[in-house]
DNA sequence: ACAAATTGTGTACGTTCGTACACAAAAATA
DNA sequence: TATTTTTGTGTACGAACGTACACAATTTGT
């Protein structure tokens, strides 16, 4: 008996403290979904909303940040893999826009704390959790472009643009999100009109990055001072 | 002897107020440039730095919010009398695009902490604060909207979609301004590399908006479900 | 079986905060 | 000139915070 469960229904030590750890990062979430900013949260409300003694919290987080970055993860993990998987089932650059899109969103709604946590913190917090969000999007874009490299869509752009094309897409997305989510729950009218706002959003850059030609001969259009 | 200056360097009330007033909003700039965020700073904290004693921040604001509502409408202010001046002194789109560019990022880095402030609060902190900058960031598509069609250009756009692609830009450009000043200071050749990507977006998305067709009767290209 | 490590608890201390109240100086108003 | 209003000051109080330390309970490793 020297790992896991020995009789019915104890948990290991490890399994034990995995739980107390989701109930913090879950009263952090939950505080968040009440309208309070990550930034503004303390150790001992995170502590009291989990139902723990403040000092349990060093147990598990060196302080507030540290307990920001495994929220950063847990979406980070889950939505490049959803992702990953809408890429690898298609192959038309329509049906990937559109199953991306859609699985997206999904997420988003179905995660609205966790959201909210991500938007806010992306451009506002700590520098650390700046830096962390910051590392997962540039993640996010290497892959796409990647992959729709290996899928030979949009092969008119050198690597470096399709990165930039796949960098506008993400942007827009995530600024998409932000905005949804400021809306409040539960207005699918507002909701479904804004989501196709930000469809259009989408194509029209994927129009232009498929008109788009490298080192265009033509004219002196848009050459820098 | 009412209103105005009587002798030679005494000043009128109000304007001693105005005084304590903005020294009170430059503290408060002051400390986001030192890493700070608005969120975390506090009444007591903003009243040391204007070096003032606490309660004189009540006379001025209500609040921190207040006094945040106060910035916003600074950068408001300036940041779209600037860029209208640029679209009322050309007309051909690259030169709006290009000089809009220019003065918008000239403003960004002139103004650091204030931008640093709008970045982080757009998403971030709190409802009042959200609204205040949406709000403005609403105005501006909307007059971007409305020169862009008072000069003829894309025409080929319902004003509906040409609005969506003005928020598409602006969009943009905001994203673009947050990674900008999240690099450290004084590294001209990474932020020279960043504004040519980011105009390399923008452009892309004229490029998708020129080419864009009002309701395409083609095939069954992206019909919702 | 026993020692060691782990995890959550309880108490406690010093700091900072928001804000209330009374007050002083000076400008505006009559 | 006399009175009122405005603006900044000084003091004070209760609450919340981060965190340190000693301790209890229980699992783990030998």
């Amino acid at each position: 008996m020297s790992t896991a469960a020995s009789g019915k229904n104890t948990l290991s030590r490890a399994e034990r403290k995995d739980l107390t750890r989701n109930s913090l990062l879950q009263a952090a979430l939950h505080l968040i979904g009440e309208g309070r900013s990550f930034t503004s949260l303390g150790i001992r409300e995170i502590a009291r909303e989990a139902g723990v003694v403040p000092n349990t919290f060093y147990r598990h987080f060196r302080d507030t940040d540290d307990l920001g970055l495994g929220l950063v993860e847990e979406v980070g993990i889950t939505l490049r893999r959803l992702l990953r998987e809408v890429r690898q089932t298609n192959v038309t650059l329509n049906n990937i826009v559109r199953n991306s899109v859609g699985v997206y969103y999904q997420y988003v709604l179905n995660n609205r704390q966790l959201f909210l946590f991500i938007s806010s913190e992306r451009s506002g917090g700590s520098h650390t959790l700046r830096q962390a969000i910051r590392s997962n999007v540039s993640h996010f874009i290497n892959e796409m472009a990647q992959d729709l490299r290996r899928l030979g869509i949009l092969k008119n752009l050198s690597t470096a643009n399709l990165q930039i094309i796949c960098g506008l897409i993400v942007t827009t997305m995530l600024a998409a999100a932000t905005e949804i989510l400021d809306l409040p729950p539960d207005q699918p009218l507002l909701e479904a009109e804004m989501i196709k706002n930000f469809m259009q959003q989408v194509r029209v850059a994927l129009i232009g990055a498929a008109q788009w030609k490298e080192k265009p001969p033509t004219e002196n259009n848009l050459k820098s001072t």
